[in-house]
DNA sequence: GCATTTTCTGCAATCGATTGCATCACCCCC
DNA sequence: GGGGGTGATGCAATCGATTGCAGAAAATGC
């Protein structure tokens, strides 16, 4: 007798769960009729009364369907992958929420891993995201210098950007329009009266500090004015920003003369600006005007209230998983380049300067 | 000829991704070899050499396994399942991502889920968490008059629940002394010379709503005092807390009289007491003084910085991730009900009553 | 030097659903 | 009433990895 097999016919009872074999038998048809008379899309195949009597006893037997098994068969795992940075950062939650929400209406299940922004570990990650057979993936970690979108591409899994551009990459890519962004802030703050205005920019090698550090230095220019001092951030977080503030404020010492308006990449390093003002005895809005990026969560609360940039979080989210679910159903069409349309939202960290005599 | 079958040995060129079959074949052995020499558990059932020669053509030719294809052979699909009410709210990302972190490095992936606190769609994705096969579900949405716990059983799904409790539930939970929490905000009020203190209590159904509300009255009681009034808040958000904060200030008119100080069952809801008394003309720690609970982020940078109770938020992520590991590698072991510790943390929320005359 | 045990590797079945093809029944029409 | 459709269902292969058993090869014992 051959190895591993069961006694023959001994109808297993209903053991563990109930796969499509037991809902045929109980149905009185082949397995087949039952995985065409359960999927909408070959429910046409089969009669109405066959139809109706597999569905019963699929759900008197509380049949739910493997999507191992039928992923190993369709190479498809109906399963979206994203990566973010870390998921602790304020901007990601909304963004991710949205994504799943959309996916989950699609029948979509979402894994979701956090980078760290250390490329080894996205790389890691993304090999487990193959081994998964995921659908696609959608990558908020983009920076330059890691292979993230080439070995994405030797898996063959189609890719949306969020948040973050990549050069020369040929994924799509949902973004926010930073350039215009930084430019509505730097308006403001120059329509307040500014005319020496810094910017706390984001770290090297990401696109979202990249574009609005341009945006920065293009919109000054087009203003008329020569742009104040400018240092980097080492990363996204408020221990950074604390540290570039610290060494902008340790330059040419910090007097009305060198700057009265300050533009962050982003609102965690005001965070970081703000500890170092009050930790000096300024403050925002009166010593310094400061404008952040993002409008993350919260940030209309803290003291004082931030004016920055705010952009579509959910959009984001949303807008992503589209265009990652049509390159799914149709991998031969173009790759979409979304840019969301910031806006700027004005609260007390930005105040005209005071009156020089 | 039988249907399907591609020409016999027609050996298949790298097209699309290697197999373990592919690998066989470049390696000169059986595909059961390669499984076994690839396997870090089986790896001993082979010779030194083949493991090497194996291991060598599986990286020449880029192998990966497919975790369907051994998750279908195996019923484990190396995936963990984690379900929170709203990603959004502040108190989840640090669970969810120490969670994931922990998991990832055990080689699991981890699929999230937002159920909005509806139990129709908290059923529904604990069905698809199922066709998935997870190997475990972590459950942060866990509420009265749900049968999701029911539906884990049926499913036979290992799961722990995180944050909140159940009544009479059999399962792991990992979550905060709530009690024990709540009582030290009511101590330190009391020790600030508060007499009259209010309660803003969260939501029916849920243990941590219960069980502050229950620490609340008792601390009232071991420190001799009676309580103040207490509301329900409809649910953990910003809005519930303003609507239930204005019918605490419109019942017996607010006046010095009534209360002196108010303890929120969680920071969401402060922001709404915030809102309500701003627009009021009042100020937190001046005219009220107000406790949140959880140390969500950036509620040190609210104006004014609330004192609230620190939850652990990281420890109960890993905790609840090893406790559910541990069960699926011993599924008798008995249960885990871990209680982690919360302490006070002051901030400029909360003073001393002003003196009255 | 031969019997016996211990390794190591191969064989083939298996997990559960999907799907190309074959078949069978039925209907229609000339 | 038989040929040609058409439509519904069954058959069997398949996806890729795992694993119980069998058999070959090597090591050991006497």
């Amino acid at each position: 007798m051959p190895p591993n097999r069961p006694i023959p016919d001994a109808a297993p009872p209903p053991a563990g769960r109930a796969t499509i074999a037991d809902v045929a038998r109980a149905a009185g048809v082949h397995a087949s009729t039952v995985s065409r008379a359960l999927n909408p899309a070959t429910r046409g195949m089969v009669t109405e009364a066959v139809a109706l009597r597999v569905a019963e006893a699929a759900d008197r037997l509380g049949w739910r369907p493997s999507a191992l098994a039928a992923g190993l068969r369709t190479r498809k795992s109906r399963t979206i992958g994203i990566l973010v940075p870390d998921l602790v950062n304020p901007i990601f939650p909304p963004i991710v929420r949205a994504a799943e929400s959309l996916l989950a209406a699609q029948g979509y299940a979402t894994l979701v891993a956090n980078t760290d922004n250390d490329p080894a570990r996205e790389e890691m990650l993304i090999s487990r995201m193959a081994e998964h057979v995921v659908d696609g993936l959608m990558m908020a970690s983009a920076a330059e210098g890691t292979h993230a979108i080439e070995l994405c591409a030797r898996f063959g899994i189609p890719t949306v950007l969020i948040n973050r551009r990549l050069p020369g990459a040929t994924t799509s890519a949902v973004t926010n329009d930073d350039r215009h962004g930084i430019g509505l802030a730097v308006s403001h703050l120059v329509a307040l009266g500014h005319r020496r205005i810094a910017h706390l920019a984001g770290p090297r090698g990401v696109s979202t500090a990249i574009d609005r550090r341009e945006g920065f230095l293009e919109a000054l220019r087009a203003a008329g004015l020569d742009p104040g001092p400018v240092v980097d951030a080492a990363g996204y977080t408020r221990a950074a920003g604390r540290v570039a503030m610290e060494t902008l404020l340790a330059g040419p010492s910090f007097t009305a003369a060198s700057f009265t308006a300050l533009v962050a990449a982003n609102d965690m390093l005001c965070l970081g600006v703000y500890d170092v003002l009050r930790s000096r005895g300024l403050r925002a809005g009166v010593d310094l005007s400061v404008t952040g990026f993002n409008d993350m969560p919260f940030v209309d609360l803290i003291d004082p209230p931030l004016t920055t940039i705010r952009i579509q979080h959910a959009a984001m989210g949303r807008e992503a998983a589209e265009a990652l679910l049509a390159e799914i159903a149709e991998p031969a069409a173009p790759r979409r380049d979304t840019r969301l349309v910031p806006e700027l939202v004005i609260r007390a960290s930005t105040r005209a300067p005071r009156q020089e005599h």
